[in-house]
DNA sequence: ATATATAGTAGACTGCTGTACCTTTATTAA
DNA sequence: TTAATAAAGGTACAGCAGTCTACTATATAT
């Protein structure tokens, strides 16, 4: 179906893999979960949709949550640019446009989080590729506030940017609306804990 | 089975309900899901340990998911006590006592929420018969503390609650570890948000 | 050319959830 | 006693994920 016909010399024999088939997966398997959602799409849809029989899809991830999270690791890994805003400012930044991109893949994100309840290898998958990649993010703009002052030396952002993802991973998986009213609760809440902690438990 | 005799005026005609079937396929689900994992158990293997009809399964409960949800409910709710100490204490005991019923039936509970974004039915019983009902304890203890003075009529109780449980959702969902060192950091962060929180936003 | 190795397609297979159906059993109503 | 009703048990079924196998196609190595 494709012509991979270059010459290669240190490539292993055998017929080489189709290096469309990938694309044409990922594509499929985006669009498809997008349109009806992760349950009601079936490893067969996708294959028929991408061209390629099942097992070739079997080939290349070990599952259709592994699949998934790759056809939707783009588009929700484009927001990790750090700006010079107040931290305040950055974090509000990265929720909104999180919250936007969720109003299309949430659906999505929830599904592979609960995949990754059934799955200890998908989990460790998700962990890595996507949640620690995302927690990263947050805890980059927390040490640059703490570097410029903005917060103080002391600040837990480990426990921060826990409490940061937890809160809106609980609100998406309970299937409550993240709007501009909660980024800005959370916002105030998270950072007025941030800015008092080393004075508390003085009571 | 059973020997449901009763001369019983006012019922429905029909064979009744063996009033034995519904706790023996509780008591066969929960210790099935505990010893086994929730995926490792089929409705089959429940039916089978409960000496019932897998049928009889599903004329009680939509749902594997809802039987496991009704045989788990008991032992979580149990810690709703509120007592009297300062509210910080009430909520450390709240989250020992969780972490300690977490080790046992923590990934029961994983998979709960796991089907929950699967099965939107399911979502809104999960929701209102676990999630809201656990939130309400926390909000009780917070509620307590404005009132006796400990914290300031403003504090945000609704998202300091929202962002108490998704910590540890956030944390049990991802497998990392539930300790106490953990509760020390999530409360000190968020006590000191609920405490500082009026006179935020200066910046 | 020929052997070897691997990808591709297609279909069968297992075990699962949830549903449908059939027959038997226990109870109420007439 | 008989009819109606509904639960119980048991079997079959559809649709799913993931595995396996047989056969074909395409590459490398000799």
């Amino acid at each position: 179906m494709a012509m991979p016909k270059q010459p290669a010399s240190n490539r292993s024999p055998g017929r080489p893999r189709d290096a469309g088939a990938a694309p044409a997966l990922l594509d499929a398997a985006r669009s498809l979960v997008i349109e009806h959602g992760y349950e009601a799409v079936s490893t067969q849809m996708i294959a028929d949709t991408a061209g390629v029989a099942r097992q070739t899809l079997y080939r290349r991830w070990p599952g259709k949550a592994e699949l998934v999270l790759d056809a939707f690791l783009q588009s929700v890994m484009q927001d990790e640019a750090v700006g010079d805003q107040p931290f305040e400012e950055e974090l509000r930044r990265f929720l909104q446009h999180l919250f936007r991109n969720l109003r299309r893949d949430g659906g999505a994100i929830r599904s592979l989080i609960a995949s990754a309840q059934r799955d200890a290898a998908f989990l460790e998958t998700f962990r890595t590729r996507f949640a620690l990649r995302r927690a990263e993010i947050v805890k980059a703009i927390l040490r640059r506030a703490v570097a410029s002052g903005e917060l103080p030396a002391e600040a837990d952002i480990e426990t921060a940017t826990t409490m940061f993802h937890g809160a809106f991973w609980y609100r998406l998986l309970l299937g409550q609306p993240l709007d501009d009213v909660f980024i800005e609760r959370l916002l105030r809440l998270l950072c007025a804990g941030l800015r008092a902690e080393p004075e508390t438990l003085q009571r």
